[in-house]
DNA sequence: TAGTTTTATATTGTATTCAATTTGTATTTT
DNA sequence: AAAATACAAATTGAATACAATATAAAACTA
């Protein structure tokens, strides 16, 4: 009975988890804490732990006496993001290619590999969630208290923004995907080099190509017909 | 009943944060849920949920089955400290310096105002929380929800630090925090001034005389007794 | 009919009870 | 006497029951 009730919580964890960084949940969804109790089979107090702690980290919005809401993203958020992030995230790639361990190296390696398999054929939430792996064990191995609050915060709207600005159809997105991936490896070859410089420099070059995907999301290339063409359909 | 109940939550969590701010709670001790609940005359239900809270905020670490204890601090915390907390705090307060409200910047004067006094008249947890909430209102104006995790973590260990190396008899230490006080008088000024690049630098300045504190307290100047004379007592 | 007040329902917060896990102590065994 | 086991006490985790708050619906007033 020990492990069934364990897991029941961390489960509910994941799943809530989950479904907050691919966008299943939306961003400001409320939460019913009596259906999930009823879906989980797990009693109310337990479950609202589990809540108290997704606040913690950010993936949920508590309010007195009305309930939990999944963290709202506005317009204001993506400035914030695109700020913080390539310092935050500059500052745990060169701790990573500081401190990293051989077996985390291994794991790093292990997740990428993951990832490359869910640009092949996995789901958009498949790709965001090997994506957001990939990244928290870089968080591990910088391996700093102090910075790892605001790079996990990060981790959870990366993954949501990347869910929010995708079209899979698009060839120019494809690219810029393949090109992540191969950002990720040579990551992992600052990583293992121990060259911290390089390190920082690629988390700049990673966050800019995500800010270019967006780019690629919010100006599309216009459709190909010629102002006025619609009246004259046989041209003269 | 509602503000009774509402208010002792708060109570204790107020109480608990600012034990560990001060080290009445010392790193690394254990908390105990039945005295807690008796104390403050709460549950165990919502005791639990504040636990869970304030280790989501960095204060507590909760383990399975084993309960609560005092989030703690080991010698790689400090260099951990340092080379976060200038980058961090650096970025918010050109942030704050960018973006703080003229009624935020009256609440930065007066928490400036009650620092000053704690510094005159108040024992040194009065001076370690009046700091903390000076610094805790820049991160208000900073108004970034990715960088306000890691600088929140940053202020509980930056007041533990303070109240941990400082011996109030000290001159030098005196000359140290009267230093410190002027600096936050700049701040106050660059961020009115809107100077962000000068709130940029006095971050770093801010934290460099941190350093330079607990020097002091780790390097003593030597006593001044020459070698062997204690044996001669009266002098030839 | 628009707006306000009242009442009912649903949802959230807290207390209590019960179950499971850990820890300390005592007993047994070698 | 040292180690191992078994037992007992204490502590933590979860479920149920109860209380308070918020939301909605209905009734009422102007």
């Amino acid at each position: 009975m020990k492990d069934a009730a364990r897991s029941k919580k961390s489960e509910l964890y994941e799943h809530l988890k989950s479904s907050i960084l691919t966008l299943s949940l939306s961003p400001g969804a409320d939460l019913d804490e009596a259906s999930l109790s009823n879906d989980f089979s797990l009693s109310r107090t337990p479950l609202r732990e589990v809540f108290r702690q997704l606040a913690g980290e950010g993936f949920l919005e508590l309010r007195e006496n009305r309930g939990a809401r999944v963290s709202g993203m506005s317009y204001t958020t993506l400035r914030d993001f695109f700020l913080a992030a390539p310092m935050v995230y500059g500052a745990i790639l060169q701790l990573a290619a500081a401190n990293a361990r051989p077996d985390q190296a291994e794991a790093l390696k292990a997740a990428q590999e993951v990832f490359r398999s869910a640009l092949r054929s996995g789901s958009g939430a498949d790709r965001a969630m090997a994506n957001n792996r990939f990244h928290e064990i870089t968080g591990d191995m910088a391996d700093n208290v102090y910075l790892l609050p605001s790079f996990k915060r990060l981790l959870i709207d990366h993954a949501r923004i990347g869910m929010t600005f995708y079209r899979p159809q698009d060839q120019a997105m494809a690219a810029n995907l393949s090109e992540a991936s191969t950002q990720h490896d040579a990551i992992i070859a600052a990583i293992e080099a121990g060259d911290e410089a390089a390190a920082a420099q690629l988390a700049t070059d990673h966050w800019n190509l995500s800010r270019d995907q967006i780019e690629l999301f919010v100006t599309p290339t216009g459709l190909d017909v010629p102002l006025g063409s619609m009246a004259r359909k046989t041209p003269a």
